[in-house]
DNA sequence: AAGCGTGGCAACCGCCACGAG
DNA sequence: ACTCGTGGCGGTTGCCACGCT
């Protein structure tokens, strides 16, 4: 038995969030910053529970999300590192910047898996699960076993995790002192291709900047980097927040709410959140240096290449061969 | 044109980990 | 050391759009 749900006694509402709903929120965190998802339904009058706050923004309002079609990119990526992780989506999430979990999680599910089962030529019938499928296209099938059996709770797990995260952050920590501004993907705010003709509104990304749009009036310049630098530095512990005007007031200085939401991933604010926003930047200056990371998750085939999609990794430059020998040792 | 099946995605549910008291 | 509250994660569900018959 679990605990019982997070708002269990008030009344909160529960299917797709409204635009209205969405702007609360998107203002909320805004001047509060991402965490404390407890208080946010009390302060907001927001009648959703709080995990469902929290699930909006990371999954969908958070900036610098990137929607639409994955690239052959990520899907390699994905595949790759699914095979290696498991079903560990927050995981393979932190090596696609610009995707959530929920995401990679869905497209694994409607797209990948099938994908995967065509090419090994598995009918549904024999109902094999891809995801253990897939960990055994590692050489050893020992590990294969082992590594299923001790899949959920392993040790290994934490371990594999915690140098992931070290080295993540030494690069981040390294990236955010070289690299003060970041551009990230246009691709933000468009809406997915696929339902982007929908009625409804919680299935288009657009919708939303259209209607915080409705907020904004037309505008000349965009904030620069400084000012958004000295809010960081004024800022709490919770980090610099764009000042709310920023963002949603008519007098606003930026042009579209994508540009301001993309801002606002320049800012401290969403240190609280679980996955890091990445410095694209970093990774888009040099494409001729393909990061060790990437380099060992194509090696196998043979794929090590430099498209422009590439910018979508993070460019884990991990010390020599240390991502390799970590996640070997911990198998 | 209507009915049905399927695919895709957002959101929910339940469990776990962890920190605070 | 223990309990409780909160956030995080992965699995699953429900809804909607689209395609096929």
């Amino acid at each position: 038995m679990g605990r019982p749900p997070c708002c269990e006694k008030i009344v909160v509402k529960k299917g797709p969030w409204t635009p209205e709903e969405d702007i609360t929120l998107v203002s909320y965190i805004q001047q509060h910053g991402p965490g404390n998802w407890r208080s946010v339904p009390k302060n907001t009058g927001l009648l959703r529970c709080s995990k469902s706050c929290r699930l909006r923004w990371t999954n969908y309002l958070r900036p610098g999300i990137k929607r639409g079609n994955f690239t052959q990119h990520e899907e390699k990526t994905i595949i790759h590192l699914q095979a290696l992780l498991g079903n560990r989506w927050a995981a393979i999430a932190s090596y696609l910047s610009q995707r959530t979990d929920n995401d990679i999680k869905n497209y694994w599910n409607t797209h990948l898996k099938k994908k995967l089962q065509r090419q090994n030529g598995i009918t549904n019938e024999d109902n094999i699960d891809m995801t253990e499928m897939s960990s055994c296209n590692n050489n050893n099938n020992n590990i294969c076993t082992n590594s299923k059996r001790i899949a959920n709770k392993g040790q290994w797990e934490k371990k594999l995790q915690t140098d992931i995260n070290m080295a993540k952050q030494a690069l981040f920590q390294a990236l955010s002192l070289d690299q003060p501004t970041s551009s990230i993907s246009p691709d933000l705010g468009s809406p997915k291709p696929h339902h982007s003709a929908t009625a409804t509104y919680a299935s288009s990304t657009d919708n939303i900047s259209k209607l915080l749009q409705n907020w904004t009036s037309s505008s000349s310049s965009v904030p620069n980097t400084s000012s958004l630098s000295n809010n960081r530095s004024s800022s709490t512990g919770e980090g610099g927040v764009l000042d709310h005007q920023s963002l949603l007031s008519p007098n606003s200085e930026s042009g579209s709410v994508d540009e301001k939401l993309n801002l606002m991933t320049e800012t401290s604010i969403f240190k609280g959140v679980s996955k890091p926003i990445v410095d694209t930047e970093a990774t888009t200056d040099d494409h001729s240096s393909l990061s060790l990371i990437e380099k060992w998750l194509f090696d196998d085939q043979g794929m090590v290449q430099c498209d422009d999609d590439q910018e979508d990794l993070i460019d884990v430059s991990l010390q020599g061969k240390n991502t390799d020998n970590n996640c070997q040792d911990v198998f």
